[in-house]
Order: C-alpha cells, then sequence, then structure tokens
DNA sequence: ATAATTTATTTAGAATTCAAGATAATTTAA
DNA sequence: TTAAATTATCTTGAATTCTAAATAAATTAT
C-alpha cells in the first residue's frame, strides 16, 4: 500500500465531507422554512414515501438512537403530523403512521424541494451525477464490511 | 427541467448522504478509540497541519457555531492538547495552538489513521476514487453559490 | 476625537442526540 | 409451564450543538 495511495483516500475523504455538509447545510436551510427540523421531516418523508413503520426500523433507516426516536416521534405527534398505532400482532410494537395533515404538508413542500435540491446540483452534468451515484453506492455499501 | 432530471439530483443527495455517513460512522468509531470525540479530533488535526488558528476560523474550517467552538477549545486545553494565545496585534483574536502533548498525541495516532481510512475507501479503485474527487471538489465549492 | 458599526469571543439557555437502564411483551429452551 | 434470553419502547441524565445576547476591541464615518 503506497502512501500516495493512503494521501489519495484522505482526500476522497476531506472532499467527501466537505462536500455533503456544504450540499447538507443548504438542504437543512430549506427545511427550516417549512417549520420541521432536519430528522423530524427525515421522518415524514420516510412515513410519506414508504408507508407506516415501527418506531424501530425509523431509527436503522435515518441512522437514531431509539431514545431519540421517542423523542421525535413524540414531537411530530403534538404537531399533529403523525400518530402511534399499536401493532395488533405485537403488542411490543408501536407504528408510526402518516396522519391527514402529515400527508398534505409533504404534498404541498415536497415538489419545491425536490427542485431545489436539483438546483443545488446543477453544477453537475448528468453523465458527472451518474457517475458519482454509481461510484459513491458502491463505496456506502462497502462500508458495512468494516464494522 | 426535466423530472427525470430532478430525480437524478434527488439519488443523488440519497446517495451522498449515506455514503458520507456510513463512512463517518466508522471513522467516528476510530477516533473514539483515541479518546477523543469527533470535534476535539478535527480541530486538533487542524492545528497539527495548518498551524495556529484564530478561533473564528476554526469554525469556519470545521463547521461549528462560535459558541461551540468555545466549549471545545475549552476541553482540549482543559486536556492539555492546545493552549491559547493572545494575538498581539488585535487584541479581540485568540490563537489555538498545539502544545507538545497535543503534536505528540496526533503523531501517535495520525498515521495508523489515515491507513484505517484508506482501508474503508478500499472497495474503489485508483481512477475512481480520482472520478469521485473531481466531481464532488466541484460539486462542494458550488454550494456558497446557493447562500 | 467621538459615535456608530463591525468583529471576535464568551455566556446563558434551549434543542437535539446519545448511552444506559427500566419496563413490558415475545420467544426460546429447559 | 416456567425461566432465561431477546426485542421494542420509553425514561433519565449527560454531552454536544445551536441561537441570541453580552462583552470587549477595532474600524469607519462624521
Amino acid at each position: 500500500m503506497s502512501s500516495e495511495q493512503v494521501n489519495q483516500s484522505l482526500k476522497l475523504f476531506i472532499v467527501l465531507s466537505r462536500a455533503y455538509r456544504a450540499v447538507n447545510e443548504n438542504v437543512n436551510k430549506l427545511i427550516q422554512t417549512y417549520g420541521l427540523n432536519p430528522t423530524e421531516f427525515a421522518v415524514m418523508e420516510l412515513l410519506y414515501h414508504k408507508g407506516d413503520q415501527p418506531l424501530q426500523q425509523i431509527g436503522g433507516k435515518i441512522l437514531l438512537a431509539s431514545g431519540s426516536i421517542t423523542y421525535v416521534v413524540d414531537k411530530l405527534e403534538q404537531k399533529g403530523l403523525l400518530k402511534r398505532v399499536a401493532c395488533p400482532k405485537d403488542r411490543r410494537v408501536t407504528y408510526a403512521q402518516i396522519t391527514e395533515k402529515g400527508k398534505s404538508f409533504i404534498e404541498d413542500v415536497f415538489p419545491d424541494h425536490a427542485k431545489q435540491i436539483n438546483m443545488l446540483m446543477s453544477e453537475l452534468s448528468e453523465d458527472e451525477k451518474e457517475s458519482v451515484i454509481t461510484i459513491l453506492k458502491k463505496l456506502g455499501l462497502s462500508q458495512s464490511n468494516f464494522e
């Protein structure tokens, strides 16, 4: 393993971090204008696009500890954007389910949200996007080899 | 702007987020073994590689609010890894400066740290790394156009 | 030179997250 | 069947981050 190779990997890590944080900071500012924080918005997107979710699963999908899920779901429930629904088959399990108000919220906000994200990516050509998607997907998936 | 283009951008955002978070989670586990948290480690790396920094600048470079810088620098100062040095030319400014202990710490830890990060990137070829670096650099730099 | 504005750091308090343990339900194994 | 182990959620307390305001110094404009 050459030291040049190591340097290239370090550089990749730095560039990946900077790009993600820079994009994410812009996306987070967007989300704030909807009156939610990024975690809350992630939960709403998940429920809207993937349907009801056991609380447990939410943690896995948006990378959040179990205690934090309770907190976020409490807040969204207070805002009327989702409700807890007991699982009839397994009484340990609680589903988070989007409400009508929650559905309207996402439907109001999401089309413009997507366009704004497209704007943030507008410096890249379609081919560049395609190739980054392919390579980063590979990189992301490989990370479970190192747990 | 076609809806296919928007979908591609959304996909890029998701893949970028997942890849970053997955890699970062592995890197953070590494850093924990050194007895620092990721923010503290980032400050130490910055001081080691880029020399003394006005507190203000640290915030810009590792994306941290001014109040948080005070907190992190306090902790590193308590651990003896850096010290505050007054700027003689501008008495508003305080520099963070790495101590001998801090220098030894980084020198002990960094070579292996870099190798481990290289390992985390080992699923990608040199060419793939090169092309992601180029494209993500462009993406990252373009984000200031949207502030 | 003085007042107003800007810049750097710190303080204070709130929000968010995590880790560890508590509780409750289910499953497994003796 | 009962005990032990596992799984899901919630509670608690600590750690980390943010925002906004306070303080202090420097700069700009009158």
